[in-house]
DNA sequence: CTGATTTGTTTATTGGTTGAATTATTTGAG
DNA sequence: CTCAAATAATTCAACCAATAAACAAATCAG
């Protein structure tokens, strides 16, 4: 009867779910925190923290810093907080009109940031990985001699990607087939979908939800669902192709095969037809000016993803959805009628209505988020970072 | 920066997690399975199977065997298998016409189960339940005969039932915030939605999918979800309210207060209308006589169902959806419909086609459900069970 | 009957946490 | 100014659980 065997449990995975746990506990507190905290919030003992925050310390992932000053009789403590020039994390983008690589540090704290602007489409996907792989390779340097290690790459594509790092398809870069390799040498780098990794880059806010779905308006529509605070996948790495969930059975015909999917509705095309111009920046101009046509296109976009969200969340009770991509920089104009729409179709919206919200990072969310992952990749196993630097 | 803290890991967690590791190494091997074995498959020293195998065997969980017959030279294995006699778990389950109580052993084998017929809205549900707790109890009585010892229960309602098992609203039997408390004195009860547990029983199926959608068609439409193997309940407990996924924005009105829901569409009461018919058996009777409103009405129905099942599948990106509840029996007449919809609507359809199956327990897939989610408890944290028998 | 082979147990060792005692550093009271 | 109280951090013996290797048990093959 079911459930996966999983891995034997040795004592060496103990000390590394404890690293983790006691890095976690400093990441985790605003302030430096001590030792004795940190023993008194994880339950370890102070033995134990001690020991394992030497190891930390040494592996350049916690640093000392000044004891904090307190009140009171007592040893002052000494403040634990994450090694600002320790391992850092490199996040990619690549998308239709820009690249960019950007190296964000453990404390998530935005590092270096290059963008080039550049229709990708031109070219053919060897030669823009090449630059791309030129771009992330200067960000890189820029870290080191700040004294940063760039520990780890992540790379944001618009498109379906495997498991094992290939790109089956990105319609809107003209990709197919892609396998990304070795983009930058020496440092293997981690291929993900643009929208889950911009859902990663919330979890890197502080105090995000456990539950949300992000979704990302581009020229398609996608999102990444975060359950559990993990994101989930799905079976094939598939998940959150949410721009073709039906919203009307007899509506226009999508490029996907079948009528009436959301991205006939609220994607960019669609849009701005309707609003009669041809950017985004256009549409958000002539709704702040007060346009009729882009307010009435920007409506019925919100009514469709209003419809879209309810289903999402009458299916999987988050109770956030970030809204990213274009749709963050239009949120002011599509906050109402998505709200209207969920609240009339969402089941508990009475009792507990649909909170909605602009991506924290903006534009910037995929690259940050793969950087972010980066980072979430040491922190939740820091064992492997020491191993690695012997 | 983010991740929830977890707690401390000690040694004695290391043994909770093999000897877990162990149990369900046995569990999953169709065959008896040897302590050597054991150790090759999950990678522990024989010594250390060894030594948690021998508390497993006194804590009743595993029982050992006839060595099998084998070819060869050395030693004959003495053979593990999960104990027929050890702790069981009961499953109990109130409906709108029925109430029924089951007792399923470790190995996952049904060997008691009672049901009474009866409408359950005609009494309140405190007389409701006094008569569930008769039946449950007499369930564990038979059980107890047995030598099992019924080590916890879980019962299956039809509504939104609260983290700490209250049962919020089951509109269709006319409860709203009902405690369960104490239906069997001093065995704790967990209280669960129907769909949700229907859900689980298929987990106890052999080599059940990681991922799926359990669609449950009663009077309303309900859906457990299992991603990477565990169900998944959402923020508040409430998800898989798949009956009100926006069908047509336009449609008919729903008694939600929204319009075009699936329920409106594929709930049994619309599709019986429809069809001109009074209950599901006159319904598949009708069909499987040819009978063109009973086809027409379900080849509506299952056309709605698939652009849900398009809807559940684009956003989750899972292979499986299970259909339980009246669409089990209904299934050979829904099965086209919904697969010709859902191939048309689903992105990736074409590369990899959804998988429709009926639920495996058919109308009996709650309870069993419930008694498996006991049982589940069991195999996933024996420390726990070995712990309380001393 | 002997050697090969496989299963299962015994024993010493190792890694990691715990708890108690110890050392270190400060505040505040007399 | 000195000493007690308080808090932080480290040291050390004890303990728990897994490992590796040797050993005992049971069977087969020749």
């Amino acid at each position: 009867m079911m459930s996966a065997t999983g891995s034997p449990v040795r004592q060496s995975s103990v000390r590394a779910h404890n690293l983790a746990l006691v890095l976690q506990t400093v990441a985790n507190s605003t302030d430096p925190i001590s030792r004795a905290s940190v023993a008194g919030v994880t339950g370890l003992t102070r033995a134990t923290v001690s020991a394992l925050v030497d190891d930390l310390v040494t592996g350049a992932l916690l640093t000392e810093v000044e004891p904090a000053p307190r009140s009171g009789a007592g040893r002052p403590a000494v403040g634990l907080t994450l090694a600002p020039d320790g391992p850092a994390g490199l996040g990619c983008e690549i998308n239709v009109d820009y690249r960019a690589a950007c190296v964000v540090d453990l404390a998530g704290t935005l590092r270096h940031r290059l963008v080039e602007a550049g229709d990708q489409r031109l070219t053919d996907p060897g030669t823009a990985l090449a630059a791309l792989g030129r771009l992330a390779a200067r960000a890189r340097a820029l870290a080191e001699a700040d004294g940063l290690t760039v520990a780890g790459a992540a790379l944001a594509v618009p498109g379906l990607v495997t498991a094992d790092g290939v790109v089956r398809i990105a319609p809107n870069l003209g990709w197919q087939d892609v396998a990304v390799g070795d983009l930058l040498g020496d440092l293997p780098v981690a291929v993900d979908n643009e929208a889950n990794l911009a859902a990663l880059s919330e979890l890197g806010t502080a105090d995000p939800p456990r539950d949300f779905v992000y979704i990302s308006g581009e020229i398609g529509i996608g999102a990444g669902i975060v359950l559990d605070g993990a994101l989930y996948r799905g079976t094939r790495g598939w998940s959150g192709e949410i721009g073709h969930i039906p919203i009307n059975p007899d509506g226009p015909a999508c490029r996907c095969g079948a009528r009436g999917c959301l991205e006939q509705y609220a994607g960019q095309e669609a849009v701005l037809r309707a609003a009669g111009v041809t950017g985004v920046e256009d549409l958000a101009r002539a709704a702040a000016g007060g346009g009729t046509a882009a307010l009435s296109a920007l409506t019925a976009a919100g009514g469709a993803l209003g419809t879209a969200v309810a289903a999402v969340v009458n299916l999987l009770d988050v109770k956030t959805i970030v809204l990213g991509g274009s749709y963050a920089s239009l949120l002011p104009w599509l906050r109402e009628p998505i709200a209207a729409e969920a609240g009339r179709r969402v089941l508990t919206a009475a009792w507990s209505p649909v909170l909605l919200r602009a991506a924290t990072f903006g534009p910037d969310a995929a690259m940050r988020g793969a950087a972010g992952s980066v980072i979430r990749g040491l922190l939740d196993n820091p064992a492997a970072w020491l191993a690695r630097r012997q």
